[in-house]
DNA sequence: CGAATAGTGTCTGTGAGACACTATCCA
DNA sequence: TGGATAGTGTCTCACAGACACTATTCG
């Protein structure tokens, strides 16, 4: 086999969070051209023995700083467009990660610093955000998008708690992600209905600033919502 | 830049069309080695100044032969193990296309044959289903999910069929599909109720083996079924 | 006529949307 | 006691599942 072109593959990691309530990505300041000091989703490139979950992971890992990280990661789609990067040819395998609210991030090798930002800033134009680097703007709305769909059909809305937590704080994932919370009564029969969706304990967490302590919860075992929760207003965008 | 792994880059193609009734997919069988002999989903590098989708275009018209190629196509999503293709590091963004019964394919470049299969056999083990060259069992599995999933919530059945068509037509493509079909009154109910899936014309078919001559539709303008259209049994698999 | 296909009507149960109401905690 | 948060109950409407029925064509 010959004439075949020559690529870098890299991964880029929109990895996600809800802190104090507001849904937001992980980025970096780039410490290197092209983009030098530009903001940017993390990421690298896929090693010549890995593939490109693996590579996913070990990124994950070496920007967040977290050793055994608790949530969830999965593919997302593949930006190949021949301009993307002005070094040279690159594919880009982008993946979509989850946590509870994870520690404030260790700078990586490439990153010269690295924080967490609120996604409808960055997406939907906020004041102090930063234009992102490469074809990353386009990779987070898609990232986005897909979130706000899996939390319809899917129990991913768990990973973003830890463990235990309570009926209010899952509700208060889909209020920030959707932009607006599912109506509470609503919410609370789909979830409670979903068989293994969430597991109660026995006992409550403490009083929120004066109200009344809710019951704390477990993961269950089910992976789908079946039929979907729905989104209805959404106020952002 | 340096130090990163040299990657060539593929798209693999996932085809599908319905032929007398038959979900199938369209394999080449491979003329060089390696898997030479065996059959595989049609495929090729992505060239130096190309993105992935224009490569699978490219591909695609050049194994359906078919120049003006009237269909849906869309990335699946890629596969990256290191040990995916004995020869060197490849990665492959896999895509799914859909299209009205299709001419009989003409063969490719690195393709000795090519023909349609019925993909219930060659994913549920039929008698005289060959085994696929490389991971192209695993893309064309996640193919079928993708498309079984997207006949719920998208319009995309249209794809399968020709202009004009019956209602009935469009009830084989699910039938096809999800392997056994949504009952008549309900799919009629669901498919008329939303809002520009399809358009009726003022004309009729022609009477199929002596029944009641269908009337004829196009496709409309409307993309997403909301709510979508259930699968309920699904005999195979 | 009967077989075959196309198309209509209807009954019923599930579950979501909307929103009022009750419960428990703290100051 | 009142404010704040957690949790329950209920009315109504949309819609899917199931299935019986009617319509139109050909031989």
């Amino acid at each position: 086999m010959s004439g075949h072109a020559a690529f870098a593959v890299t991964v880029d990691l929109a990895v996600f969070t809800i802190r104090d309530g507001i849904f937001s990505v992980l980025l970096v300041e780039r410490g290197t051209e092209p983009f030098a000091g530009s903001w940017a989703l993390p990421g690298g490139f896929v090693e010549a023995d890995e593939d490109a979950e693996t590579a996913a992971w070990r990124e994950l890992r070496e920007e967040t700083g977290v050793e055994r990280f608790e949530g969830h990661l999965e593919q997302l789609r593949t930006y190949s467009a021949p301009d993307r990067d002005p070094r040279m040819r690159v594919v880009s395998v982008a993946h979509v990660a989850f946590a509870p609210d994870l520690p404030a991030p260790a700078p990586g090798s490439d990153a010269a610093n690295a924080r967490w930002w609120a996604v409808e800033d960055l997406l939907d134009g906020g004041p102090d955000a930063p234009p992102l680097a490469f074809d990353h703007a386009t990779i987070l709305a898609d990232a986005r998008e897909r979130i706000r769909a899996k939390l319809e059909y899917t129990t991913l809305a768990r990973e973003f708690v830890a463990e235990p937590f309570t009926l209010p704080e899952l509700r208060r994932v889909y209020a920030a992600v959707w932009g607006s919370p599912p109506d509470l009564g609503n919410f609370r029969r789909k979830v409670l209905g979903t068989d293994g969706f969430v597991v109660p304990t026995d006992t409550h967490g403490v009083s929120a600033s004066g109200g009344r302590p809710a019951l704390l919860y477990r993961r269950g075992e089910a992976t789908d919502i079946q039929p979907p929760m729905l989104r209805t207003a959404g106020e952002d965008d």
